[in-house]
DNA sequence: GTCTATATAGGGATAGAC
DNA sequence: GTCTATCCCTATATAGAC
């Protein structure tokens, strides 16, 4: 009975791989995200590495940029637009950012990429995510009842407010200080 | 005529080194922050500048961190603490932030600490500043009327507002996101 | 497809001349 | 005090065996 070996990889195949190289690259940065780092974290070795990402570092980069706006797009933005009810959707977008960012344990990659020195590198994937975001806040926001430009301010608030909330949360070590941002930012929004 | 030879170096003495430091630090964040960058940006040699940090980059990095949290004690904390008139040592809170930020198109150096791989070398650094910048805020919006909660809630509001908005400043390459959101702040500050 | 071995460049840091 | 030359290590990336 021949069996397969069983595979050293911790993910299998290409999709399972690259959360794997976001956590790598949102502990260590782009720079600091070294292939010893990333070897060991999804168990590949160099030379499988470069056979899925032919363009190296990068290529793995911004593959997982690209997921991840992937995810926010399914997950937040569509859900923003589509909902019925704009107020539930509003919350489910809080919820979800709660739910990705572990509650404030996990820092921003693209708010890592944006400040990082790769910036140019990805800046821009970094600014349609960004963009991308603020323009399906702003429109719900409309729809729940603001006023063009109140909705554009609030929203950019909350964006502002969740990334600074992410920094002074990996700063005070303390996830709590997202978790109290977050609510505050979810009441303010609610508040018309 | 004996006359000394001009010094290519950029600036003469070390206090006069440590902003380049930072703006080294700041663009290319402690990993990307290479030697030959830093000589580049300084204009001395690694000679020198191992003379005169034999700590290398790791106290280069920590005297520029220092030299920051100086400069916020004396410029922000202090004044919030000891302006006779509150809301003026706010104001002057919020002109002091927009002048070091330069209104957005700087970010802020213990962000990128916090967020970046070298995080853990200067957590102390990091915790402290943003420690005594929100209870230096708070103390003042209390005496300015806050109740105690609603206070420490506004301060933390601030600093994530501050810190996001240079993320989402960088991010969208346009530093008008920064000033809109500090003018902003300040208003829901001087609310009561 | 995955590994090991290797190439090449650049990193931080040090020694010693001046 | 500042420089140049050098050390040693680690980085990314590639080649080729299996």
């Amino acid at each position: 009975m021949r069996k397969k070996a069983a595979t050293p990889s911790l993910a299998a195949n290409r999709a399972g791989l690259l959360p794997h190289l976001g956590e790598v690259f949102r502990e260590h940065g782009y720079e600091g995200a070294s292939l010893t780092l990333i070897t060991k974290a999804t168990g590949l070795g160099k030379g499988s590495l470069y056979h899925l990402f032919p363009g190296g570092k990068q290529q793995m980069a911004a593959e997982v940029l690209a997921e991840i706006d992937g995810w926010f797009v399914r997950n937040v933005f569509v859900p923003l637009g589509e909902a019925e009810d704009v107020r539930a959707g509003i919350a489910h977008m809080f919820a979800a950012v709660d739910d990705y960012f572990r509650s404030g344990r996990r820092v921003c990659l693209v708010g890592v990429f944006a400040l990082g020195a790769a910036r140019d590198e990805f800046a821009a994937a970094v600014r349609d995510y960004f963009k991308a975001w603020g323009e399906a806040l702003t429109a719900a926001l409309c729809r729940a009842g603001y006023a063009r430009a109140e909705a554009a301010a609030l929203s950019e608030d909350v964006l502002a407010g969740i990334q600074g909330a992410l920094v002074l949360a990996r700063a005070a070590n303390d996830a709590k200080v997202f978790t109290r941002t977050l609510a505050r930012l979810k009441k303010r929004v609610g508040a018309k």
